[in-house]
DNA sequence: CCCAGTACCTTGTTATGCAAGGTACTGGCT
DNA sequence: AGCCAGTACCTTGCATAACAAGGTACTGGG
């Protein structure tokens, strides 16, 4: 609950920006997301924090989800960003980068 | 909850971070903890934030307190790394600089 | 004499990552 | 035919932590 702790609790709030972040960029649906932020060293991720979180986004108007056949599986959900995802995407980034750097400030002395 | 809500769940562990590098730089005790947390833009933060925060790390063995009088007002808890707590740290140090790159390259797109 | 400041603490609410489990379809291996 | 792994969606329940709000106690100034 430690060593694995950290991870867990700064991802918090993290994983939902970065979402956002690789829907502005262009669609995903929700496998391919976990598929995605798992390589990425440090956020690995599973299902059960994807599809919570993009119901959530949906509930709030930040995405919008279309379903589409797929020639090799189940159908899949394709989420894109709304007008106001984009909106608090560009929240999110100036509270990033304001957090961002002063975790550095503090912590690099 | 949306406005607020990013900065809030990101805060989740980052603070804990913050905490443990203030410590190991010198010494503190809680109420100077929230102050200067509290200067720092995008780190606002209050008591029912730090004393919880301070008691779990003293019960994980990452720091000691110890009392000492003040000659302006009541005793205060001083707070020190243990060696355990330096350990976590460097820890943490790593964690952070993994996640903060994946994010950065992520998001910046 | 009260009120603001310093300094400690706790309780309850809320949010969310994640493990675990469930459904359903496809394609390959034996 | 029978089975298992992979793809793709979803939910329930648990643990954790930020924060608001409230409580205690001492000090010094108006």
């Amino acid at each position: 609950m430690n060593a694995n702790g950290f991870g867990t609790q700064v991802k918090r709030g993290v994983i939902e920006f970065c979402v956002l972040s690789m829907l502005n960029r262009r669609e995903h649906y929700g496998f391919e997301l976990v598929q995605e932020l798992s390589r990425v060293d440090g956020l690995l991720t599973s299902e059960g924090t994807i599809y919570p979180l993009l119901s959530r986004l949906r509930r709030a108007g930040l995405v919008s989800p279309e379903w589409r056949e797929s020639t090799s599986g189940p159908p899949r959900k394709y989420y894109r960003l709304t007008p106001e995802g984009e909106h608090t995407l560009d929240d999110y980034r100036r509270q990033w980068t304001l957090i961002r750097d002063a975790v550095n400030t503090l912590v690099s002395e």
